[in-house]
DNA sequence: AATGAATGAGGTTTCATTCAT
DNA sequence: AATGAATGAAACCTCATTCAT
């Protein structure tokens, strides 16, 4: 199934692909928390020696860099699934941003990163600039339609997802009083054209 | 040695007061650079010891606590000021966040505050109600001329702000792409009435 | 007994004077074994905790820098000693060299650090220069009764009695056959002005 | 599968001696820097994986205690070569002295080795061994013709380099007043017989 | 034989907070 | 009231050596 022919790069041994799928779990589980956390608590989690995280990421903003990515993946994917499953153009849009919040939702990690951590970004160019394209095709098809205002652009996804992100970091907030959900609702409506007044 | 007859009636209360100003100001100081700060170096700046900041603040939490308090007042002040000057109830509203707005662009220490550190909040329970209590008029005037959503509330109004306040301290963000102005005006497009569509 | 008016730097309060001392006496000792001493070690035979020392001692090297100041003011006492009280200049020149090659190799910190440390010297500059000072006259008197070569000069007795601490380093050497008090009469006699032949 | 018969006579000794020089080379090369060198480094240069030269050397100082060994190899050719082809018998110890000198200027490793790593002389005894003899002889030819003090023997000569190391280590020292050059000249005037004075 | 992944005991430094002076 | 010295739990990172593959 996996011509050797095309393994330009180390296979990589069995066990160390495994440590390393065991160190991002337990680094997801441990940001979880608050966003805070230690690299041998992390070590610890994962079952491994801390010489052995840092043998798979040089460093700390590394490591938060990695999950980062992964999210993004994960994002492009649903980004991408939406793109070619739903006809309409509004509705995928939707779709995409909603399921993404609702990922992010489940991982404070992230969500500290997304807004705090700027340098971890450095680690994940890539996947970034794959969503942005893609978010761009969702943009400009609900233009096509009307769906959406006509000043929008890909770069202001992030952006305003970075407002429901700090709005889900805020935990409820002072008074227990935000609630990402409708925060996202309003970010929603501000996609749409604005009202001919 | 001490006249004790004069403590009773609170003496040199003004030294302290001094002190307690010179560190708040020292506080907003070292916070402004990138929201973070050593209480040392505050102390310093403040010219006395940590030990008098200590004595004014329990911790660095209630100091932190205590400038956002003073913040809220400004907010207060900006609110109640376009509420009594300003008679279109929409750019009474708009006026207010506006200002508050870029209030708070000139200071990292807020921006980080108000997201991150929810627990600060506890020690401005009093200006935030009085803030809310003033928003809810706006709101309410606002809506009694069509001018705002009929669900928008007092308390939608901090939310709102705590996104536009994650994207001044994301400075920027990845790509140097974030604006806060522009995910303001979003913001504000947000509090309209939905198209009838 | 200590006149008011000439206390111009912090008197220091006498406990921090106290454990400053007792982290340099700990320190000596520390370093005294094999050179090798760790801060937290160091602060546990002190009686003090790490942040101490780091209060007092910015960095490690700091540290070290102080225990090779204190040492070169005791070089510079013995050597304004001999200068003062023997008259033959050549005895003077080479009980100073004598007694201070006595002093370190009484402790192996200054001798590692004499000659590995380099970085350390930059915080004893001060005494080092003095040093050098009184060296260059105990130097001109011998030159004048012939007692030493012509080309001599000051800045040739660090790097010479580096040779001897060297050989103190080695601890006795591959196989035991090194004798720093041998090395050091070897170095005494390079110091005289060469043979007629 | 494995045919036991031919491992007997130890087969692909080649494979294994190549690797080994390669080790040296790699590890000359990393010491040579500022006498520091990590395994793992000198493995990479060396294109083999850390295992390796730890199947070859069973420590680090067994490493740098081979790195010994093969310079005290380039001093005793050295050494006997002089011995063999400059008849005056102090320009023979003369010309050895200085040429091995050189040589160790050269190499940062050697030297910081020579001085402080005492435990890596353990492993290169034999050389070191052979080269005292031949100094022996150097020096005995010396002494007949009354070129150097009676009382030299060969033990001083590696007590004497040892301190003209240490100012090659030293770099120029803290003023960037040390010569090691000069300190050499001065140690060759050691060797001479004293003055009648 | 070779590889390089894993280990984990150090090592240095920071900083909120307490407490003796 | 004020001072600033002291504390010590974290936190990050390194590297000689072992061991599974």
């Amino acid at each position: 199934m996996e011509p050797t022919a095309v393994r330009l790069a180390r296979p990589q041994r069995a066990d160390a692909r495994r440590n390393r799928e065991r160190i991002l779990e337990a680094a997801k589980t441990a940001f979880a928390g608050d966003g805070h956390a230690q690299i041998e608590e992390i070590a610890r989690q994962a079952g491994v020696g801390v010489g052995t995280v840092y043998r798979h990421f040089p460093t700390k903003e590394a490591l938060v860099g990695e999950l980062v990515s992964e999210r993004l993946l994960v994002f492009l994917r649903n980004a991408t699934e939406a793109l070619e499953t739903i006809s309409d153009p509004w509705e995928a849009l939707e779709a995409t941003l909603r399921r993404n919040a609702e990922v992010v939702s489940r991982d404070a990690a992230l969500q500290q990163t997304l807004m705090r951590d700027a340098a971890a970004w450095r680690y994940a160019e890539r996947p970034r600039a794959d969503l942005l394209a893609v978010t761009a095709k969702l943009i400009d098809r609900a233009k096509a339609t009307g769906a959406v205002r006509e000043d929008l652009r890909a770069e202001d996804v992030p952006m305003l997802m970075c407002g429901v992100c700090s709005v889900m970091a805020a935990g409820g907030g002072p008074g227990g009083q935000m609630d990402w959900r409708r925060h996202f609702e309003f970010t929603l409506d501000s996609l749409r054209p604005p009202m001919t007044r």
